[in-house]
DNA sequence: CTGAAAGCGCTTACAG
DNA sequence: CTGAAAGCGCTTACAG
């Protein structure tokens, strides 16, 4: 059966839980908001009253005499690929958890016009604080023309030592690093390095691979810049020099694209070449090979940069940095090289 | 260089812009919303003192006066799983060029109790409409529970006869059935289904499977009830009979974890066993054997379902559903089974 | 074309 | 403990 939008359906307010239960609108106030002492029976009487009339307080509202809301915004370049999606996944959740609605503002390019539009928008709401997916360009640039009137913190993949907001951190020069030296102890002479988008001119990924290699002592390939899908990874192997027996990729979707133009020639995973990923998305365990790659909690950056941005909302107290350091899932498509003949 | 929150950076409003260009309060709100003639010279005399003073209209008061917000509410059981995310990505990009933010509220169990507070969530705020992403079986009871003052429309699977909401549909039903006929020209005696979770008894896919079946007098095997993840299906094809040549699997994911578990047991795909996905996603093409599979247009199911959410928003008047038949994805992964000796 | 005034639904001093 | 009143920042009849 067809229930039609009804006019007559009005939405009640404060002054019609007032009416019934036959008290003021302070009151009723001060019952919702918890706020001020409130007898028990004046509170009981205007609980069944809200009860009754499933009377909802009017945020719009709340939000215009507060001066303040329980919405936080997610600016962010992107929603759809995976640490976006999962970063976005646990800010929500911890959002939920504490209160909080999320709105989410996604700026597509780093244009100053799409900027101050995205930013416009998000700035006219009535938010408590924002966060930024601080993963690429997008983000530094967005970050940078923020307001400050309101509590912002960033979610970040490296670190950022010039950084003038809060942010969260995931190490990932340190993932790079750590990615790059153990393929050396494998026994490979170099590792080759196929890039996904970054930040600034590079990124932390890619930092700490070069970082790795220099320490080593170790000839620094030229670096294979790419996407951040697996045909671009695809492509990107055309490019791979034919000595190369080891490859860090800068996501897993380039790595199954490399790893899959390989296969294609003959090239066999992880006897003739050893790929590695970065991120482990919940494909990379079932690959076949399955893929060796760094684990990158974005749930949990999510989570930690909510909180962050909770306690600055609460305290008033600016959160220091938070950084966690990335785990290398070590699975069959990294191996020794076999000799060459 | 740090630049702290300064109480001095007071945000502007109207009164502000008002005491800078000379005018009455009125005459700049004429001059931002453009719905009464302003004379030039005032008009830009205002334009100046917004753009001096970096004047932004104050939402919460203008969703209050108005009684509307240019906001709208996705409601989800999730933003991370492919196909919500890809949805909610359509809507956002659908959402923010027709000039309105999106706001997500999680709804993370059909539990009354979550479902009320998820609602009331999002129907405190000035909210001009609201969609569902109705893929599982939380979908299905909060679209039922919503009150009818706003508009919403559902995004959403399987064709729901008895949907009161209008509905954008994925037609995954026939996406089943397509699929299934499809495998069974290639020779196939009959087809396995390894399941994931439905909104009902059983997702569209499903009843589509089902339906082909039933059509060219097949037998019907068990289904196989899955998560919507790779393990899970690896966990499922252990259930799988020994004959099986041909197997559809509910997403894209659990085939991929199927099909590992099978190479693993030395089965050959698609010689001996032919594997067929659903949803097309990113790292389908790229699997070895590249995954046949069902294509699902679910950022165009997003903007589907935005845009008629938006002409019910403009046009007061309730939009007829709307669908799209998926299409399949031919690969590698599917092939006319080999004779068994 | 422009301004003064009322009102959207709340919260919170201010009195009692 | 409770109520009347002011005010948050806007929009929009109502007058001119």
């Amino acid at each position: 059966m067809l229930r039609m939008m009804d006019a007559r359906d009005r939405v009640p307010v404060l002054a019609d839980v007032a009416a019934a239960a036959g008290v003021s609108l302070s009151t009723v106030s001060r019952v919702i908001t918890g706020r001020a002492p409130v007898s028990e029976k004046t509170r009981t009487r205007v609980m069944e009253a809200v009860a009754r009339l499933g009377y909802r307080p009017n945020a719009a509202a709340q939000a215009l005499v507060l001066g303040r809301s329980a919405t936080v915004a997610v600016i962010a370049n992107n929603t759809l690929r995976w640490g976006y999606a999962a970063t976005l996944h646990g800010i929500e959740e911890e959002a939920r958890a504490a209160g909080f609605s999320v709105m989410i503002a996604v700026v597509e390019s780093d244009d100053p016009d799409e900027v101050r539009r995205g930013i416009d928008g998000v700035w006219s709401q009535p938010i408590a604080g924002a966060i930024v997916i601080d993963f690429d360009a997008v983000g530094a640039v967005t970050l940078a023309a923020l307001p400050h009137n309101v509590p912002v913190v960033a979610a970040s993949g490296a670190w950022q030592p010039e950084a003038d907001r809060p942010h969260a951190y995931l190490d990932d020069f340190e993932g790079g690093r750590q990615a790059t030296e153990y393929l050396l102890s494998l026994g490979h002479e170099t590792v080759h390095h196929v890039a996904i988008p970054s930040t600034g001119e590079r990124s932390g990924r890619e930092w700490g691979w070069r970082r790795a290699l220099a320490d080593a002592g170790r000839a620094v390939p030229d670096v294979i810049r790419a996407g951040y899908h697996p045909e671009s990874g695809y492509a990107a192997a055309e490019q791979l020099e034919p000595e190369a027996t080891a490859v860090l990729c800068g996501n897993d979707e380039l790595a199954i694209g490399v790893a899959r133009r390989l296969q294609e020639r003959g090239v066999s995973i992880p006897d003739d070449v050893s790929i590695m990923g970065f991120d482990d998305q919940p494909f990379a365990a079932m690959w076949v090979p399955s893929l060796s790659t760094v684990g990158q909690d974005f749930v949990g950056l999510g989570k930690r940069t909510f909180a962050m941005l909770h306690s600055w909302m609460l305290s008033n107290e600016r959160p220091a940095h938070s950084t966690v350091v990335p785990e290398l899932v070590l699975r069959q498509s990294t191996a020794t090289p076999r000799p060459r003949g």
